[in-house]
DNA sequence: ATGAAAGCGCTAACAA
DNA sequence: TTGTTAGCGCTTTCAT
């Protein structure tokens, strides 16, 4: 209960090795578990440490090359999804079931930052990363950067060949737009983010690929993309849906745009049918018919700390590894006592 | 593009200040632009380094105490919400402004894993802590860990004293409350979380505390608390619309459990208004009414990093500071065309 | 089982 | 302006 928060500067393990009549190495094996100690003396070390509330200084022990800082890092382009909250916590987890700790950091999807995380990671001595990758690597320095095992998680980098793991997004959107044609929509609208980087480019792949299975292409205005913010998703909504021919269904990506579609259809209380790349949480307020993807994190998770522990433990070939996993999908129905669909 | 990831060994200062052909304190000196060096020499530095790739180790750079690592240190106790995701998004910003890096981990709520992160924070030097308090710290264990200084931040912590920020969740909770009251409702149901710690105390005192200015106290059949998921929130919602005696609004305490609350609401199409003591982003889907506190996470973070800045640098007094910071209001009321308020 | 001592990468005090 | 050197906290031979 006092308050005190006095600046002492930490004990030191020659502190320790003192108070316990000890020498220097000996708190260190006791520490470690490194080597056999006397009950007696490994006693009065552990009395010591408690005492002064030690803690070896990871950075002190991580100074030469080589040895494990039990510590893994994690990049995230941005932080303000659900997704991505889903994915640092299950990854949080994965780590200490591992006896890791996981460093998260945002790139607030910047190349530069990104490089400059990874280094400023690395030079903390992580023992791997996990990074999603930002776009901008236009000279492929990201190859060049091998001081640290990584992983990429969610989208495939330009510029380098590493291990990658993410969800088939081609396939799931694929399947998504044939959801929508089985149920009788030709008039499709698609509302979506980037379309020149991944993953938002093999979404728009599957967007093109399918409607030209069936042997028609996109309506132009029917296809807006390039948005970042919700916002102008929703005035992209209205405008299709105040049109001569509005839409019977739309097709978006993430679940900030998906937010953004909803907005909109709930402003014209419009009656479409609307799908989605990513999941939200708040899918049950939903006034309209939404399929979405389900992709299972904690799959994600799993494998990708699968390959880097085995980069780490210099246990896989030097091949590096592309993993597409396998996505589900969530139907919400509206409640037909309410909301649009009962007129 | 040629995707070999070796493990080599990084390069230390020695490497560059041989290809340099300078010394290591050059090298030092030039990096570190701690003291004047010779236009030549320094260009020579600075293309070793890009040639190498080189980054200075910040482990071996914080070995001695009482050197800047420029690394701040954020402690949440969970990171599912989209108010987590802003005070990240937030601090994270804040940081970079600053020059410094934040690093994030999660503490899953588990007081036993906050103070072993504080120590790992601690041991890797980082030159100050944010801390989302979690709950159990029955020993008062955390006042005596004063290595590092440390800002909490949303919760005032038990069993010490230090700066704090949070926002004024009485408060904000009280004016909520009478806004219902003003509004006409007498029959007000109260579905919460933990209500014996910090800040779901709060909230909880000022719905008693406003029940008994109005002279009158809770229905036990309107409060149900200590919901930690938002199913049982829905659970406890769908009881109460059910009962003979309906409440005609329902006060919640944060994001998830009221999404667990409309999730009832909905399932019954039932008409109540409802208040929240936090944000969601999916308001606009709400089919009743729905007032939510706004909390500023960017005037948190400013004062946050204020205190933690000054007892960094140590121009703060000894005394620890307690801020409540205001909040605003969002008034959500369903679009009048559709929904169930239309009947 | 234990201690003394060298060395990890880096910075800072001291010489030159 | 530059190099040499001691030392930060810790681990790890190497003796004992």
């Amino acid at each position: 209960m006092s308050g005190r928060n006095i600046q002492r500067k930490p004990p030191t393990i020659k502190d320790v090795a003192a108070l316990a009549g000890v020498s220097m190495s000996t708190v260190s094996r006791v520490l470690n578990g490194t080597a056999v100690v006397s009950g007696d003396a490994a006693e009065r070390v552990r009395r010591a440490v408690t005492q002064l509330d030690f803690v070896l200084s990871a950075s002190a022990r991580t100074v030469r090359p080589g040895v494990r800082s039990m510590t893994w890092g994690l990049l995230v382009d941005a932080v303000e999804s659900h997704y991505f909250s889903t994915l640092i916590a299950e990854l949080d987890r994965a780590a200490q079931d591992h006896g890791s700790t996981l460093m998260v950091s945002v790139t607030q999807k910047e190349w530069v930052r990104e490089r400059h995380l990874i280094k400023e990671m690395s030079s903390r001595r992580v023992d791997g990363l996990f990074v999603v990758p930002a776009n901008g690597d236009v000279l492929g320095e990201r190859s060049r950067m091998s001081s640290v095992p990584i992983v990429y998680v969610d989208r495939i980098p330009s510029g380098v060949v590493a291990d990658v793991v993410t969800f088939d997004y081609y396939r799931a959107m694929a399947d998504l737009i044939e959801g929508l044609w089985a149920r009788g929509h030709r008039r499709i609208a698609f509302i979506g983010g980037e379309v020149d980087t991944d993953p938002g480019s093999r979404r728009y792949a599957a967007w093109n690929d399918i409607l030209a299975r069936h042997g028609t292409t996109a309506d132009p205005e029917l296809v807006s993309v390039g948005h970042l913010v919700a916002d102008t998703a929703t005035e992209a909504m209205v405008a299709m849906l105040r049109s001569d021919q509005p839409p019977t269904a739309v097709v978006t990506t993430t679940g900030l745009l998906l937010l953004g579609v909803l907005h909109g259809v709930v402003l014209e209380s419009a009656d479409v049918e609307v799908v989605c790349s990513e999941e939200i949480d708040a899918a049950f307020l939903s006034p309209v018919p939404l399929t979405m993807v389900a992709a299972d994190l904690s799959l994600l998770v799993s494998d990708a700390v699968e390959l880097l522990t085995a980069r780490i433990d210099g246990t896989s070939g030097t091949t590096p590894v592309t993993r597409l996993l396998p996505t589900g999908q969530i139907e919400v129905r509206p409640n037909p006592t309410m909301g649009v669909s009962l007129q």
